[in-house]
DNA sequence: AAACCCTTTAGC
DNA sequence: GCTAAAGGGTTT
């Protein structure tokens, strides 16, 4: 099989990628996003190379420092060119290039399981995640936005399709296809948590040895609960409300250990149009459940 | 203020 | 064409 994913080898044991923003992030290498992340990709997966480094110039690039969560991180105004490139005084036509930044498969693989249980996720299961991938916490919360867009869109189409032939509540006839096509056998998670079983590289962040995952992070308040009401995809409620909840109630009860990983695929499915917090909640406690029992 | 949604831009 | 990222409008 040769499944060595993309790390397995040694050439992402480092990647320097791009912490960038992230306020806990223990790693700062630079500010900039990946612009500079060396990367090998010797082998053929490029982790999150930054897709081309337009080798001249200084790019001012990118980096906005999203500060997302950690309010600016680099001084505004000394850090680079940020400061004035942007909206300073002299509008500098300096063009900001895109810079497109490659994920690796085992990082999309992480992101798209972790996608399939939760579409939102909470600051700090954001940065945990960020820091865990070595992306900054603006580009998992990009890439989770994105991925809700695509899912959406996805949702469409596929119900356009069963729509006019099936409308039940049972109807689980398609999968979203987040991973399957991407993830490679050996970039399934744990169950435990949601690194990659062979995550003992680049992976091996504390904060998802169990610790923070235990509970509260789950739990926490922080979560500023978008509109669910008006989500599209929490729309279909209407029809069954609290029909929805049921699964997930259910599902904690009957399923405990490493079938819930399983099982969480298919409660996954319905997670897409059950986004309350509560809910969330109840699901992310099973799946954060640690097999030993705590 | 920060995150979200949605659209658009742009690199691959 | 896909998708990461930017931009703009909205909501809390």
């Amino acid at each position: 099989m040769s499944v060595d994913p993309a790390c397995s080898h040694s050439s992402c044991s480092e990647e320097p990628s791009d912490p960038e923003d992230m306020s806990p992030m223990p790693v700062i290498y630079g500010s900039e996003e990946n612009y500079f992340s060396l990367q090998i990709s010797s082998t053929e997966m490029h982790h999150t190379e930054t897709a081309s480094l337009p080798s001249s110039v200084d790019l001012p690039v990118q980096d906005s420092p999203d500060s997302s969560t950690s309010p600016k991180l680099e001084l505004p105004g000394s850090s680079s060119e940020e400061g004035m490139g942007k909206r300073g005084e002299s509008k500098i036509q300096v063009k900001k290039q895109k810079v497109r930044t490659v994920f690796s498969q085992a990082q999309l693989c992480v992101l798209n399981q972790r996608f399939q249980k939760q579409k939102y996720l909470s600051l700090q299961q954001m940065q945990e995640l960020s820091s865990s991938l070595d992306l900054s916490y603006k580009q998992v919360k990009t890439w989770f936005q994105n991925q809700r867009m695509k899912y959406k869109r996805w949702q469409k189409n596929n119900w356009s399709k069963t729509s006019h032939s099936v409308t039940q509540k049972g109807s689980t006839c398609i999968e979203y296809p987040g991973l399957h096509s991407s993830c490679l056998p050996g970039f399934l998670v744990n169950p435990s948590g949601n690194l990659p079983v062979w995550s003992n590289q680049t992976w091996n962040n504390p904060a998802w040895s169990g610790q923070n995952w235990s509970s509260h992070s789950w739990s926490t308040p922080a979560w500023h609960s978008p509109v669910w009401s008006s989500q599209p995809w929490g729309a279909p409620f209407h029809n069954s409300g609290e029909d929805s909840l049921q699964p997930y109630v259910q599902f904690q009860q009957h399923f405990s250990g490493n079938d819930l990983e399983a099982s969480l695929e298919t409660v996954g499915e319905n997670s897409k149009y059950l986004n309350t917090p509560q809910a969330l909640d109840v699901l992310n406690y099973s799946v954060n459940m640690p097999p030993d029992g705590m």
